[in-house]
DNA sequence: CTAAATGTAGGCCATGCGGTCGAAAAACAT
DNA sequence: ATGTTTTTCGACCGCATGGCCTACATTTAG
């Protein structure tokens, strides 16, 4: 059983009787409530029909969880991390500042195209962060480490002499927000707007946006 | 008395009996709406505590109101309301594509600035639409028009040689994306990200995108 | 094989919700 | 003043929800 009212005021933090079958039913679980808000909204996503998806009682998400909102804690937590876990992969592989800002953005889009339910249920847990102190939260720990790896980028970009001199920290934010702007769109309507055209285009601005006009300075870089 | 059940299908429609002490009420009803739910989430808006933020009685909100879906209809169309008068008086005061297209971006974050509360509320707002179907009529009524009104200058400026050659729509979609995707992270914190600075940035970046290497054709534009 | 643990089911409950109702109050017309 | 209409109030209702509890099933350990 998971850690309820352990003695300590530690929540759920206790992962250590992580039965095969522990863990498979946390992510059978949160898998159906993705796929239930996506399809009916969080208002709707109660704990009854989440189980309902799952085809399972009610409490038996009672039990593996210590309650909804730890649920959609993790909900968050695993949309995230599969994101990210994409992009950095495909960043990784290029070589080159230019060329992996490219990657961002073009995996971004990619990854999007792939896992709509993962962007609509996320744009509807968006709306729950109730109070300023949780949106802040939810902003440092998921949102703002995006941003800092577009910023890294950026600036060792800067170093390289493949970009220009701007601010990092503003391109960053500015970048990430077109991104998820475009990803708006297409969460409310999937025809509104045609990602890989979408995705083309910023890619072509950010490019002309970063590009340094004297050039680079060592070896990387070819001006393509 | 508002209508409710009417002979008619018809919901309110009837916009009648507009005494002044109605119409003001509604107002003052959306305002206090508005700020709970910025300040303590959509599901935490309920016709008690909004009408407890306004001093009056839960059934007030009933009398005005035909139901709470109405009453978050009636906000939505204000916040896009207000917002759109403002972006388009900006824009119509410029004449030249250019210069058009710079205002709108600017006045965009010029608004958000001054007007926290209807933003988060927004985003808020925007995780209520549970189906699909919600969600592309709200993007249908509300969001394509913004991009329209874009794509609408970006048209005209190719027409007059000011912009060069590209898909009005994508771009369109992309500028509003980045726009609100600047505004999201804005939302979630408002230390995060410095608005006048990404606007800035934000304008270079877009005259860079549309700029015409070819130079205007007729009169307008001077390709400052 | 048996006993302890882990996991599941379904019913139960207190809470808070949106909405309604009839009476009272306020605004208005005559 | 008086009657009429508009507006407000507080109590109330039905309902859905999240969480809880007890009993039952299943797996694991000795």
């Amino acid at each position: 059983m998971r850690s309820k009212n352990m003695p300590d005021g530690r929540k759920s933090s206790g992962r250590k009787k992580s039965t095969f079958i522990e863990e498979a039913r946390r992510r059978q679980i949160v898998r159906s409530a993705i796929t239930t808000i996506a399809g009916a909204g969080l208002a709707q996503a109660s704990l009854a029909r989440i189980a309902d998806e799952v085809g399972i009682s009610k409490s038996v998400i009672s039990y593996h969880f210590d309650g909804r909102d730890e649920l959609i804690e993790e909900i968050v937590t695993a949309l995230l991390a599969e994101s990210n876990r994409f992009i950095r992969s495909r960043v990784e592989q290029e070589s080159g500042c230019p060329a992996k800002l490219r990657a961002y953005v073009e995996a971004s889009f990619a990854f999007m195209a792939g896992h709509r339910d993962n962007f609509v249920a996320m744009v509807d847990i968006w709306g729950s962060f109730g109070t300023a102190e949780a949106k802040r939260a939810f902003n440092a720990t998921a949102y703002d480490p995006c941003r800092r790896h577009i910023e890294s980028i950026l600036r060792k970009g800067q170093q390289d002499g493949d970009f220009r001199d701007f601010t990092p920290r503003t391109l960053a934010a500015t970048i990430q927000g077109a991104i998820d702007g475009v990803m708006l769109q297409w969460v409310f309507d999937e025809a509104a707007v045609d990602l890989a055209e979408c995705a083309a285009e910023l890619t072509a601005m950010f490019d002309l946006a970063t590009r340094n006009p004297a050039g680079p300075d060592p070896v990387t870089g070819d001006g393509r």
